[in-house]
RNA sequence: UCUUCCUUAGCUCAGUUGGUUAGAGCACCUGACUGUUAAUCAGGGGGUCGCUGGUUCAAGUCCAGCAGGGAGAGCCA
């Protein structure tokens, strides 16, 4: 029977035998082995006797080999530890060639090198802390909605709807690239394909959840999004993870309640289950962060944001308050940004900084923007001129949840379906929801990895996801 | 996709106004030591300077193209 490490480090006892199977992160002296498990971010010290190990198994414990060890946890004879285990035996479960194997303990590789070994960097402190969080992140994702009574909805992966205006979509065909079949006008013949029709990757499960949102009250969803932009940024992914609860009888307000205390409830949720990860992390980011001039380097330590964001409402504010906010800046009067500030202009990344960062220095949700810079299905503001949208704007990510009040009413919705080119006749099945038994719902999506950046004190999307797929990678 | 920077040993990086056999630290190998804490000490091996072409008596160094990567931006979650 196999003991963890987490079990044994943070137990008390002493004087029991263990087995311990891992993979060795140093060997000191001939007699010090430290081995970690990944169960926690720690490694524990095992102690063995080199006068009386085979000699050739003495040569095979080096960095990165699997191991097995019978020993018996006793308080540590040195400095540097309080418990260590003594080794009655060690056996080699696999080796590891160290003139091949890059990850030596004293090796410093960046990041960027060991995305290029994504397969490997499971191995080091950074990504097991970073994948432990981003685990506990999901459960707690889970948690939250069923103590609430949610109903777990899995939308489909590959869709037809070609409407939802979110982006370019991934094409998903049987049909032989190099000659598919062809109308008499020269177009490819998606009848002959596997589905009968043109398909792809699912850029958002939204327009399914709000179906059954009609029908369970509250539900959500969390899968595996895909969006074939060629976005070469820190925060985007051609595969990402995506939240998205649906509620029925929500207005704005309650939407953004919900996402106000699920965010925090997730944070508290890290902070109480893993610190030991967490402290880690903070300081990796203290020493990231000397490298920076002093002007760059964040306010807060990641602890401290972290018991902030919990601690403190997010500022609300809409639209039109911001863009007055914007125009009275110090960055604006001084020509300092790129993009001008208008009533009417899509929020860009500047300007979502300077409010987030500068001015408010929170997380802050925007309501209500012009109903011509935001998607058909939002619910359209008596001023005939907004829609019942907000957006969560995080220090260092920007928007990591967007969301709305749906538009509920038939007429309303199809006129703007109309306004936007978007075919009503395919969409039939989402207006059905609005024929039969329609009702105010709300909901919003948040962009999974960016949570896990904005919790682990990451900088780059791509080290918070195992298997980073981004324009031009797909390795692994 | 745009702007900009980068690519030299297994890793992290130096490399002068273009000028002899291209360097360091760590890793690795050999030996010593044995209660160490990214162990330490001594010695050793290891490089088509991203690729292709050009300028030049001479290119790691200058120029062009290509590839890969980073940081911004756009699009968005």
């Amino acid at each position: 029977m196999r003991t963890k490490i987490k079990d044994i480090l943070t137990s008390e006892q002493v004087d029991y035998s263990v087995n311990l199977k891992g993979w060795v992160r140093s060997f000191r002296n001939n007699q010090f082995i430290a081995l970690n498990d990944g169960s926690i971010i720690h490694n524990i010290q095992v102690v063995i006797n080199p006068e009386t190990t085979d000699e050739s198994l003495l040569k095979s414990i080096q960095t990165g080999a699997a191991l097995s060890i019978e020993g018996t946890v006793i308080a540590s004879q040195g400095k540097g530890q309080t418990v260590e285990v003594v080794a009655n035996s060690v056996t080699l479960l696999g080796e590891c060639n160290p003139e091949e194997f890059p990850l030596q303990a004293k090796n410093r590789p960046s990041l960027e090198y060991l995305r290029e070994i994504a397969h490997l960097r499971f191995r080091t402190n950074v990504f097991g802390a970073v994948f432990r969080v981003r685990h506990s992140i999901a459960y707690a994702i889970h948690k939250f909605f069923n103590d609430k009574g949610f109903v777990y909805l899995h939308t489909p992966i590959v869709t037809a709807s070609d409407a939802e205006g979110a982006g370019e979509m991934f094409r998903v065909t049987t049909l032989p690239f190099d000659n598919p079949p062809r109308l008499e006008n020269g177009e490819i013949d998606f009848t002959e394909d596997f589905f009968g029709k043109s398909t792809n990757l699912t850029v958002s499960g939204q327009l399914e959840a709000e179906l059954a949102a009609m029908a369970f009250g509250e539900v959500y969803t969390f899968g595996p999004t895909f969006r074939a932009e060629n976005s070469n940024t820190t925060r985007h992914l051609a595969e990402f993870w995506m939240v998205e609860p649906e509620v029925a009888f929500n207005d704005l307000e309650d939407n953004m309640n919900l996402a106000e205390s699920f965010i925090q409830y997730i944070i508290k949720h890290v902070l109480d289950n893993n610190m030991e990860d967490l402290k880690f992390l903070d300081e990796r980011l203290i020493n990231e962060e000397k490298q920076k001039p002093a002007n760059e380097r964040s306010e807060m330590g990641l602890l401290e944001k972290l018991q902030f964001v919990i601690d403190n409402q997010f500022e609300r504010i809409t639209y039109t308050q911001a863009i007055e906010i914007l125009l009275q800046s110090k960055p604006y009067q001084k020509k300092q940004f790129k993009y001008d500030v208008a009533w009417g202009i899509d929020l860009q990344s500047e300007h979502e900084r300077f409010l987030v960062e500068k001015h408010f220095k929170k997380p802050v949700i925007v309501t209500d923007y012009p109903k011509d810079i935001k998607a058909f299905y939002m619910r359209l503001n008596d001023d005939g001129k907004t829609v019942a949208a907000m957006d969560i704007l995080a220090p260092g990510i920007g928007e990591i949840v967007g969301g709305s009040q749906r538009e509920e009413r038939l007429d309303h919705l199809t006129k703007r379906m109309a306004e936007m080119d978007i075919p009503t006749a395919e969409m039939y099945w989402y207006l059905d929801s609005r024929r039969f038994g329609t009702a105010p719902h709300a909901g919003f999506g948040l962009g999974f990895e960016r949570m896990v950046l904005f919790i682990t004190g990451m900088t780059n999307i791509r080290d918070v996801i195992p298997f980073p797929r981004t324009p031009k990678n797909a390795a692994f």
